[in-house]
DNA sequence: ACAATGTTACTGACCGGTACGTATTAGTAC
DNA sequence: GTACTAATACGTACCGGTCAGTAACATTGT
């Protein structure tokens, strides 16, 4: 019987995070270039200079936001839903169901790794650099699945996929109702072409 | 023989069309919000005040941009590669395929509008509402198009085009030789499927 | 004591935007 | 042609605000 948590589980919050809570909901809605520093500590609860203890800079934070996203993207893709999947095709599916059924809702604001890469052109920004990697892993991720698939050719229908979940992602972002409705069929349409005989 | 032309058609460019230029350039490359309206007009060559004669604000600028881009992006769809198209197929396929080259190519910034409107979520910017009001017009063309080309769905066909595109638009600013070199072989496998008889 | 946080005040750079004065040019009168 | 006028096109210098980031010190809980 724990006495005391190592780490204080529950309790109040460290000031640290915080700090990243409230960077990742403002950053996420709003674009990182979009907020300042000021906004993120004041919805935080807390002061300037705590930002600045547990962070170098707001590049920094930015890097640690998406890095937390990251994190929370791959819970999510891996069991989409909360579901396990064995079945490479049931698996990209249900991903692509309930992000397309996201993404054509009112308030979406696509993936916040994409974003990023689109605010920050620049190869040597710390945020970028995060998005990047992440998008290298992603498309490792589907080409894997892609040949699980049976796929003729897996690093085509891998990216062919990727190309699609992009899609949604940025096309969820700029009008409801828009063609991520589609994303399902289609999804369904180039698996099927790639992975029958031909 | 022209004594005179009416509007100085060749000579020194009126300091709203440097400006123009100028904020094209810059916007697209680094981002609207990356760059300031004192970078805009050093590079234009100009000053301050010339820019805010013919431009009511920096987002009234912005908005131009778009507007400009608009009208040169549909210059290129409509005609890729500088040529016509009578076949839809050959048409959608002709700009995937001219448009993939650029986006695994080095210095690939994607497309201005949508980049904009992940720059901008807010519905009332100006720069924003030239956007969606732009993707609300490609799709419609899309959809044309793919009933064009004898789709069982031709909302489905253009939507998943759309998302495509999109992708190609998106990741290709992400990294060079991205997923946006498997695109056409992907359109090919969606039109197929998707027009044949099932 | 000491580690984490808050408080206050500040810096220098940059931001979008403007008041105001000055060239250049076109039009008109003689 | 010359001289005056009037509009057009542009520059100099500046404004107040906001930005990221910091210095120095006080407060709290363990």
């Amino acid at each position: 019987m724990p006495k005391k948590a190592e780490k204080p589980a529950g309790a109040p919050l460290r000031a640290a995070d915080r700090i990243r809570a409230s960077a990742s909901e403002l950053f996420y809605r709003e674009g990182i270039r979009a907020v300042g520093v000021d906004e993120v500590v004041d919805r935080a609860g807390v002061t300037k200079p705590s930002l600045y203890r547990s962070f170098a800079s707001k590049d920094d934070l930015a890097a640690a936001y998406l890095r937390d996203y990251d994190l929370s993207f791959w819970e999510n893709f891996e069991r989409p839903g909360g579901k396990t999947y064995s079945n490479a095709r049931d698996h990209v599916l249900a991903y692509i169901s309930q992000l397309s059924a996201r993404a054509v809702a009112k308030g979406y604001r696509g993936c916040g790794l994409s974003n990023a890469a689109v605010e920050y052109p620049s190869r040597d920004n710390p945020a970028r650099q995060v998005a990047e990697a992440h998008k290298k892993v992603f498309r490792k991720r589907l080409r894997e699945l892609a040949a699980a698939m049976g796929a003729r050719q897996p690093s085509v229908l891998g990216d062919a996929l990727l190309l699609l979940i992009e899609g949604i992602y940025v096309t969820g972002q700029q009008s409801e109702d828009g063609p991520a409705q589609s994303a399902l069929a289609a999804a369904k349409l180039l698996i099927d072409a790639s992975v029958k005989a031909g």
